[in-house]
DNA sequence: CTGTTAGCGCTTTCAA
DNA sequence: TTGAAAGCGCTAACAG
């Protein structure tokens, strides 16, 4: 096939003869201009429409003339396509999702889409979101934030393609990509009981967090298969400030464990900070600590955070292309997509 | 004129009895449904159509029935007013800018706007972007990229508000917010000076970063005043990586220095890792490190990072109010808001 | 290949 | 207060 976005250079000569004062130039105006029908012009913009080299030629021409753009509005309308992805994310800040959104938004740009962008401050008000998602037109929706039932059950009855990113599906099924928290979890306790260590430490994030109970349950899970029980747990609330809150807690009540796992990077960063300043202790000599995401900050010197990567590329590119799979494909059956971790053995923690 | 009620799964009213197979509601089967016409309903939901309570009540029941939702193309279409924001933003990841993004986000929410988001992967492409907004004619635009003068002139030619984020306006007089780089990049020279501090490094941004290129001006000029003269420079590119690489530089290339002022946190994390681990320095005994920004990890227990916060929350919503005064008047002159940064005296510099 | 003709779903005069 | 009618700018048959 060839071209497609025709993008008008910049140069811009402006609204050179729209027929209305000050407006932007319209098919019609294009047409008008190279003496040809506006739905010429139309065909000259489309992905396939038939027309003569020489006409096309032409009507490019005027259109350059006169900076003209085709009105995404108006080509929503009629065609149902908008060529917008709706996304929503409950904690922009969270550390992690700088990462998720760069990479969604650069992997919707490839793909000719664009982003509506909405973000939750407490993961509320989700349904105000959804409102204007639809009221928009979107041709989908990403999601990384709790949907209920009744939530996932809208989109199905309107045909509303939708996959979810890191989120549990409710009880209906929806179309989701996420990581494996489980198997993660458990790799990475492994390596601690592997490098000998017996007395553990949890620190858990909020009791609503789907992914953050998982988590919780797997690194409990895999330490109870091992023989460890009573392991002292925290929540936080996935902050920097909850980790080392948690940690001094933890210390307070408790003082025979000496490797603490953390459902997120951002509290084990915390953490690790309160066992060094509040306590004195020495990383990982004293005390392991370990963390999961993998993410950027993680790697710092001052951290090198042992933590489990999720493959943020894939996981976008995975959401995006089973997105657009049910764009086309309205009926598609949902499907589920996990991807694994994988293990930063950074020096947060004894492996030895 | 046989109204069929497809039965439809309960809590949601779906679809009720859109003329055509599967589509959403219009305002004419509200119209149908209410025994009203079209216009009835379009001025029910318009901030303040004429409507009698009681015509009022019958169609909102009806809406409510059939799931009804004003479609935002169609309105946005004839109404000239899409209540769509466009926001570019040149590095996502930039540690500073997810909090920038959630405060625009949060802003914009309460006002009842939408944010169509753009992020650029090296600052190069902002034409693709800009060519996006005005397809989907949005009412305005917040731009923390770089613009050129043509750029600006495409904006003001279609009389399309545009307001600047922390960037120089070109040559054009361009609607901005930005933090005052410079009087916040002196002051905390100032404080490393009247603390006694003689010998300095710079670790700059990019040549072509025009905030950094102040800040980094800024920092020398002061320093001159001083008497300070010759203080060796490095660039980096902002990140973490960058900023430790321009501190092993400066290190192996001089050895006088004891106070490195970098032009943002990032860079200055990296530093203060780098002096500490390859070079065993304590901070801030050995060496005093600051910053610029004032972003969360500077906070951060390993760090304490002596820095200039940037008044987020003040410059974001200057932003969408500069913007919507514009779009409710684009005839409104060009305004620049500057905001002065608050000094944050960490503990990576000896300030005694 | 090209032009003609219907609309997409809504806001907006304008009469009634 | 209400309804009829005219588009907004475009795509999608359908003839020619």
């Amino acid at each position: 096939m060839a071209e497609r976005k025709t993008t008008v250079p910049a140069g811009d000569p402006i609204a050179a003869a729209p027929g209305r004062a000050g407006r932007r130039a319209t098919s019609y105006d294009v047409a008008r201009h190279a003496g040809v029908s506006q739905s010429a012009v139309s065909r000259c913009f489309a992905p396939n429409g038939s027309i003569a080299p020489g006409t096309r030629e032409r009507i490019l021409k005027a259109a350059t003339e006169l900076g003209y753009r085709p009105n995404a509005l108006a080509q929503g309308l009629i065609s149902r396509r908008t060529n917008l992805v709706g996304v929503i994310i409950s904690s922009l800040t969270a550390l992690h999702y700088p990462e998720v959104l760069a990479e969604l938004s650069h992997r919707l740009t490839e793909q000719d889409l664009r982003m509506l962008l909405f973000s939750l401050d407490a993961e509320g008000n989700v349904d105000e979101a959804l409102d204007q998602v639809w009221r928009h037109s979107v041709d989908g929706v990403i999601c990384a934030a709790h949907l209920g039932d009744a939530q996932i059950e809208q989109f199905a009855a309107h045909r509303m393609p939708l996959v979810l990113y890191n989120r549990p599906g409710g009880r209906m099924p929806a179309t989701s990509v996420a990581c494996d928290s489980v198997s993660g979890q458990r790799e990475i306790v492994e390596r601690l009981l592997a490098a000998g260590h017996r007395r553990f430490a949890v620190v858990a994030g909020p009791a609503d967090s789907y992914v953050g109970e998982e988590r919780r349950r797997a690194a409990l899970g895999r330490l109870e298969e091992a023989g460890i029980t009573d392991v002292p747990v925290r929540r936080g609330d996935y902050g920097y400030a909850s980790g080392a809150g948690a940690l001094v807690a933890l210390m307070d009540a408790h003082d025979g464990f000496d490797a603490v796992v953390c459902v997120n990077d951002l509290m084990a960063i915390g953490a690790l900070d309160a066992a060094r300043e509040q306590f004195g202790l020495k990383i990982p000599e004293d005390m392991s600590i370990v963390g999961f995401d993998g993410s950027d900050p993680a790697s710092w010197g001052s951290y090198r955070l042992c933590s489990v990567r999720q493959p943020v590329r894939r996981m976008t590119q995975a959401a995006i292309d089973m997105l657009l799979e049910r764009v086309d494909n309205p009926d598609l059956p949902a499907e589920r997509r996990l991807f694994s971790g994988q293990l930063i053995e950074g020096r947060s923690a004894r492996l030895g």
